[in-house]
RNA sequence: UUAACCUACUGUUACC
């Protein structure tokens, strides 16, 4: 059984659906397909390879569901962003715990509905401190840094996580002082904070307090690595991603996708071209980059057709279509594009809109422009 | 074995 759970486990890990359904089926053979820690797992896997309907299905299927089953399947809508069904799991769900009021507090927050986040946070009975990080990350990542400042103030219990929120603010404000003055008066550091560090001096241009940054650092996993790698390559410095590249213990996917944004935003296609070939298992984000690089080119006809072989799309990966053909001269087929995505966020409408506007098409432009949710 | 394992919060890469 412990086998089963952690075939299950890699498996959500790894995100392939297909894979996680032969697994599925090898359960369901066996003697545990009743199982309801096995069952559980089989909900979390789905939701993590993204597959809500696989999810609700298993859900649906099993055998006396308990509370981490309604827990597991609220938090797998709110993962791939259906909020209102999360919602739904969430009012129909049999008893509540600090769990469920959490992942239903942050999925509020992670879908920017800050007033319904608020809402939720005062109805909970009780408040932990993965309840307060929760809320205090809705205001630290979408650059609310005052508000940031006044919840940290008055949280009753901070933890390492809540500083590395507050780090994170001025991190994405650039504050280079207050990140350092913060560092100094945190309690503890881990990983997370010495990878603010590195980040920190390198989108402010301290390309060599980063790289001090990095060395000094107790340990070092596969994100300080990929880190160091992009302030490099960001920089122009190749050649010195490439090295660290090498040199690190483990390449993941992301490392992997560093390397060829690298050279393809540094104008080697062909490297870009290898590097994305080579790579083991590509991801959506390996793909959005080669197919944008394509089309930022000029070369619309190969990325509509890496477009077309990509294995999993993505919003973003519709926006770069979008954008290129907008940039092309092509609002027609930007729009078609458009017509085809499943969800949109406001890049969607700004590269719909630009597409027009760049043509000249006051009033298509005009009437997009009068139609988009959320303009910015 | 009135035990254990499974669920909620922070850092790296693609579109703008």
């Amino acid at each position: 059984i412990q086998s089963l759970a952690s075939l299950l486990k890699s498996q959500g890990i790894s995100r392939n659906l297909s894979e996680a359904k032969k697994i599925h089926a090898r359960v369901l053979c066996g003697k545990y397909c009743r199982n309801r820690y096995l069952g559980n797992l089989i909900i979390e896997m789905y939701g993590k390879c993204g597959s809500t309907k696989d999810a609700s299905q298993a859900f649906e299927s099993m055998h006396g569901p308990n509370l981490f089953s309604w827990n597991i399947l609220l938090t797998a809508y709110a993962h791939n962003g259906h909020i209102s069904d999360a919602n739904r799991v969430f009012e129909s769900m049999p008893v509540w715990d600090i769990v469920s009021w959490t992942a239903i507090l942050t999925a509020f927050c992670q879908n920017d509905q800050l007033d319904q986040a608020k809402i939720i946070f005062e109805r909970m009975p009780e408040w932990n401190s993965v309840s307060w990080n929760s809320l205090l990350a809705a205001y630290a990542l979408s650059g609310h840094l005052e508000e940031s400042k006044q919840l940290f103030d008055n949280m009753p219990e901070k933890n390492v996580l809540s500083w590395n929120l507050m780090l994170q603010a001025n991190v994405q404000a650039g504050n280079v002082e207050e990140v350092l003055l913060l560092f100094h008066e945190m309690p503890q550091h881990d990983i997370v904070t010495w990878t603010s560090i590195v980040r920190v001096y390198a989108v402010t241009g301290h390309l060599e307090k980063s790289k001090q940054a990095f060395d000094v650092m107790p340990e070092r996993d596969s994100f300080s690595w990929n880190m160091l790698m992009t302030a490099y390559s960001q920089h122009g410095y190749v050649s010195e991603a490439k090295e660290l590249f090498d040199q690190m213990p483990e390449n993941d996917v992301t490392s992997w996708n560093v390397m060829i944004t690298a050279y393809f935003q540094n104008g080697d296609m062909e490297k870009a071209m290898k590097t994305f070939e080579e790579s083991p298992d590509g991801d959506v984000f390996s793909w959005t980059c080669i197919v944008a690089a394509h089309a930022q080119n000029g070369d619309l006809e190969t990325a509509q057709e890496l477009f077309e072989k990509m294995p999993q799309r993505n919003i973003v990966s519709f926006n770069a279509m979008i954008t290129a053909y907008g940039e092309s001269g092509l609002p027609e087929k930007a729009k078609e594009m458009f017509s085809r995505m499943p969800q949109r966020n406001t890049v969607s409408w700004n590269a719909l809109l630009q597409a027009y506007a760049q043509r000249g098409h006051l009033e298509e432009s005009y009437e997009i422009f009068t139609v988009i949710p959320e303009p910015n």
